[in-house]
Order: structure tokens, then C-alpha cells, then sequence
DNA sequence: CTGGATCCTAGATGATACTG
DNA sequence: CAGTATCATCTAGGATCCAG
């Protein structure tokens, strides 16, 4: 059993799950690795995301410091950068994993 | 976007998600990459899991073709036990991924 | 021993409109 | 452009009891 922030975690494998699972985390993350983003472009590149759901997402993985927000301009229009912070980036072999797996799991088993 | 199933995904990683996403999925097929448990052996191991969740979890585990249920005994006391399949199997790199991962975090960065 | 039945809460996600 | 506010919904997960 393993105690962080308070919270009381069963395994090794539920620390990670509760820093990058839901639906969505991991989809964020993934478009991040190859260069910053900017809110419309991470909004573009996932479609189906709400505005809430996706500002919420990123609020709670750059409290978990996974990723930064750097604002460009103070006055409208508002240019926002994000970005993996050098923890973050202890997460790309993990993340190119898990989208292989998946890749494996669309081509070879289910229709 | 991928369709699997009649549900769509935005990206290979959250067809991953789907599949062994949640609070409790990983922390059992962790255990089960040792060697098949019994329900009980489970609960043990895991501790916290109410009987109703680990069940639930169980039972999408088995319709998603990743651990199947082998029962040993037809009268009470049931045996029944929970292995890998062999689609399960190949998920193993990419646990001991998430599980390493997760260990990092709580002996680096958190407390 | 296994795990279904019932009831319930909290958190995650969505739709839409609106603001600095 | 980059979000926030508000309301609604959906689902995972928990507590407890009980049956084959």
C-alpha cells in the first residue's frame, strides 16, 4: 500500500493509472510529445473533446506536474503554449507503449 | 478515430484506456501475470476492492478477451480461477511498464 | 467460496452559453 | 483565443446483505 498526497494507493500500477487514466489524459500527453500545442490546436487534433473537459484535463496534469502553461500575450487574443515538463517527459516510452498496444489491439483482434 | 466495437476513440492510446483503464483493472491482471488466483486470492491481494467491484471488474476483463474463468468444482464450495489469456498475455510488457512507472513516481517525486 | 442483488455517492464527462 | 460558468448526465465504484 503506498501513501501519496494523502491518498492510499493499492500498487505500483494504480500511481500511474491515477496520474494518466481517464479517457482522456492519455490522448492529451500523446499529442504533446512531439512539440508544444496550443488550446485550439490540442482541440483540433482531438475533435470529440468538450472545451470543458479538455481545460479541466489539462488543469489537473499541470497540477500534477506533468505538463506547463506558458501564456505568450496578456491582452486578447491570448496566445497559451502547452507543454511536457521534464517529468512529463519520463512518460514517453510509457505513452508510445500504450498507443502501440492499442494500435496491435485495432488491427489484429477486434473489428 | 477508430471504431471498435460501435464506439469510437480518438486515438490508439484510448482504445488502450478502454481496455484496462479504471481504478482496479491493472492492479489485477498484475497479479495475475505471476500465476492464476481464485477470487479469494484476489481480494487478498488487493485489499480495499469491495466483492462487487472486483467482480465487475472480472467480468469486463473476461468480455474484453483478456483474463478467462475456469471453475473447478460445480457444487459448493465453488473453486474458480483467473488467468491471463493469451491476448491477456501480451499486455504484460506494458504492465510492468505502467507498474515501474508508478514505482519511479512514489520513490522520486512525491511523498 | 463465489459473487449476484440492491441501493447509493462521488467524480468524470458532456452541452451550451458567455467573458477577458 | 482561451478559457469559465452553469446545468445535466453518465458511470465507476462503494456498502451491505444474501444465495447457490
Amino acid at each position: 500500500m503506498h501513501l501519496i498526497k494523502g491518498k492510499e494507493y493499492p500498487c505500483h500500477s494504480s500511481v500511474t493509472m491515477a496520474l494518466i487514466g481517464g479517457k482522456w489524459k492519455t490522448v492529451i500527453l500523446f499529442h504533446l510529445i512531439e512539440k508544444p500545442l496550443r488550446y485550439n490546436e490540442l482541440r483540433k487534433g482531438m475533435q470529440t473533446v468538450t472545451e470543458r473537459t479538455l481545460s479541466l484535463q489539462l488543469k489537473t496534469l499541470q497540477e500534477d506536474g506533468i505538463i506547463k502553461r506558458k501564456v505568450f500575450s496578456k491582452k486578447p487574443p491570448l496566445k497559451v503554449e502547452y507543454s511536457l515538463t521534464e517529468f512529463g517527459k519520463t512518460l514517453i516510452p510509457l505513452l508510445t507503449s500504450i498507443a502501440n498496444w492499442g494500435d496491435y489491439v485495432t488491427t489484429k483482434f477486434l473489428k
